[in-house]
DNA sequence: AACTATTTATAAGA
DNA sequence: TTCTTATAAATAGTT
């Protein structure tokens, strides 16, 4: 837009030159933003992919003092967590790519996490639910234990 | 920066102004941040919560054939997906929240939608158990039961 | 919500 | 890649 005027929704082609728009133009992206956060108070997050193989988190511009305000409506605080854990989570996520980057470790090994820690959490409700049966099991007949396991399915929580 | 240059970390105090200031800065990043994307075919998510209690998710530019692009090395391919899957989660919650102020609806119905579902997959795999354990129950005499039990704690996973 | 004097960002060139 | 610079774009203060 200097020189010449850009004219927008032209794609650009020629890799080289892309690489140089996107490097001047995305670091004025990020400047801007993290101006409206330092003047105004504002939370920003950022993230973006350039194309050809190479998706970065690029950008926290996190501001905690706006995440402890009240959000006003009750009805909106638990998708403001949701968001917070989401923004947390990309935190999480960027930070094990730089780190594999830096030590030129392969990051398959901590993919699973957080499919882990559900996996385990099952497993404890599992064993729980295990002894709860045993527990029935002692007090009475096993026939009639039968009759109770029957009657009373698992209901953890109302539809 | 006009006028007057803007002098950087200071923040704006008078409400009203500050808010004309957000207004306009946020313009001016997304457009910014519209335009990158068109030109270089980059995928940019930004999330801006502005202080007093109005947290919002602001906009998503993006370009899917960014993601559709291969990651290069294999070992970063399982991160990239992560990586797509919080995006596409950060999608969510923005619709959602779209969805409930055009319609003026409240949105904690749908907010533990997530966790609803696990339970719903733990509540699955009691039954599951539960049937298991009537089955060995019905194989043999309630003392031996037991003792198979106690031998045989809920493996779901090799730590 | 518009205007405009300036500052800021940047496309093309070196 | 980094710098320079002519020019376009953004915006702080104002109306």
């Amino acid at each position: 837009m200097v020189r010449r005027k850009t004219v927008m929704k032209t794609v650009k082609d020629k890799k080289s030159s892309r690489q140089v728009t996107i490097s001047k133009r995305r670091n004025g992206v990020f400047k801007n933003a993290n101006e409206l956060a330092i003047l105004c108070s504002v939370a920003i997050a950022i993230l973006c992919f350039s194309p050809g193989g190479k998706p970065r988190f690029e950008a926290v511009i996190d501001n905690p003092e706006t995440f402890n305000a009240d959000g006003g409506s009750s009805s909106k605080k638990s998708l403001c967590d949701q968001v917070k854990k989401l923004t947390e989570k990309f935190r999480d996520v960027l930070k094990k790519l730089e780190t594999s980057k830096k030590k030129g470790e392969m990051v398959d090994k901590s993919m699973n996490e957080v499919l882990k820690r559900d996996i385990l959490k099952l497993k404890g409700k599992l064993e729980e639910l295990r002894d709860k049966v045993k527990e029935q099991i002692n007090d009475m007949e096993a026939s009639s234990s039968l009759l109770l396991l029957e009657k009373e399915p698992v209901v953890l929580m109302k539809d």
